[in-house]
DNA sequence: CAGACTATGATTAGTTT
DNA sequence: CAAACTAATCATAGTCT
């Protein structure tokens, strides 16, 4: 048999598997990103350390290369990222586009290592985001809570399991 | 309607044509990345420098780190094991993992287009992570901070791919 | 013209050899 | 255990709006 359904987008608890899926995913990124950079004609650098610690790598210039122009480039966007920015003060973004500016945030500076003024940062954000969330979710209930009109805006990709 | 065949290998002459492949790939590239970080448990660092030069990135855990451990392997290579890396709290590992999860849910489904069931989820995941992130905060402040170590997303205890 | 749509090729999870 | 296989999901090129 195939899949029998769609993949959980978690961890996979089992060591085999989960090795057997990161050779087979792996070449797939890989690929991807090969052809990204022949395609497109862009720089493009991967980085990839397996479970066991081996080292995998890409790059259609060179790592160390892109890895210059990186830190140019990160260097100048710190600058713009300090402080409360749009995080905080666009009433108007998404849920998801905050979701994924609190991801970014929180991989950018380490969640885990962090100290307590981070901490607090993180805490403003995840305050302001469960805010919207269940601001949402009043007006949700308000719409009509037996109609699933508009669940899904890429077809028929129902579903209804959270990974929570 | 949709291709007529198989994709040609080759850099994309049309300039218009080469920015929209561009903005389609790159976004799948860094979809699939993410993914292998996230369902494989392993270290994974992307760059991307769009034609005009714009910088896209990815990383599991960070950039600069992640390059840090590319240049042992590719540069010295003193595989000194150092053993007490990977410590893995799940204190400290279940504010991470849990945005992880937040952003996977984020992915899988589209929050803000969810009915109310879903968002009460999202509402759900948030909350845990605001709470987690308080707790982390306070401990931050009893222990005065100063530890300042770098993240391991890599996360093997010891494992090594047994039978299977 | 940026996003939605859709048909089709590409990827891949699970299975078999 | 790796490679081939297969069914099903996923990605996406071209089109449309």
């Amino acid at each position: 048999m195939a899949r029998r359904g769609r993949v959980q987008l978690r961890r996979i608890e089992d060591k085999a598997s989960r090795q057997v899926r990161f050779s087979k995913r792996r070449a797939g990124l890989f690929k991807k990103a090969f052809e990204l950079a022949l395609l497109c004609d862009v720089e493009v650098a991967l980085l990839v350390f397996s479970p066991v610690g081996k080292l995998y790598e890409y790059s259609s210039s060179s790592i160390e290369g892109t890895y210059d122009r990186y830190q140019q480039f990160a260097g100048a966007r710190r600058d713009l990222n300090e402080g409360s920015t749009s995080i905080n003060s666009d009433e108007n973004a998404s849920i998801h586009s905050r979701l994924r500016d609190i991801t970014a945030w929180s991989l950018q500076n380490n969640a885990d290592e962090s100290d307590a003024n981070q901490l607090e940062k993180l805490e403003k954000l995840l305050t302001n985001a469960l805010r919207d969330t269940k601001s949402k979710k009043m007006l949700a209930k308000q719409n009509g809570e037996g109609s699933r009109s508009r669940a899904n805006s890429s077809g028929s990709r129902g579903q209804e399991e959270g990974s929570a």
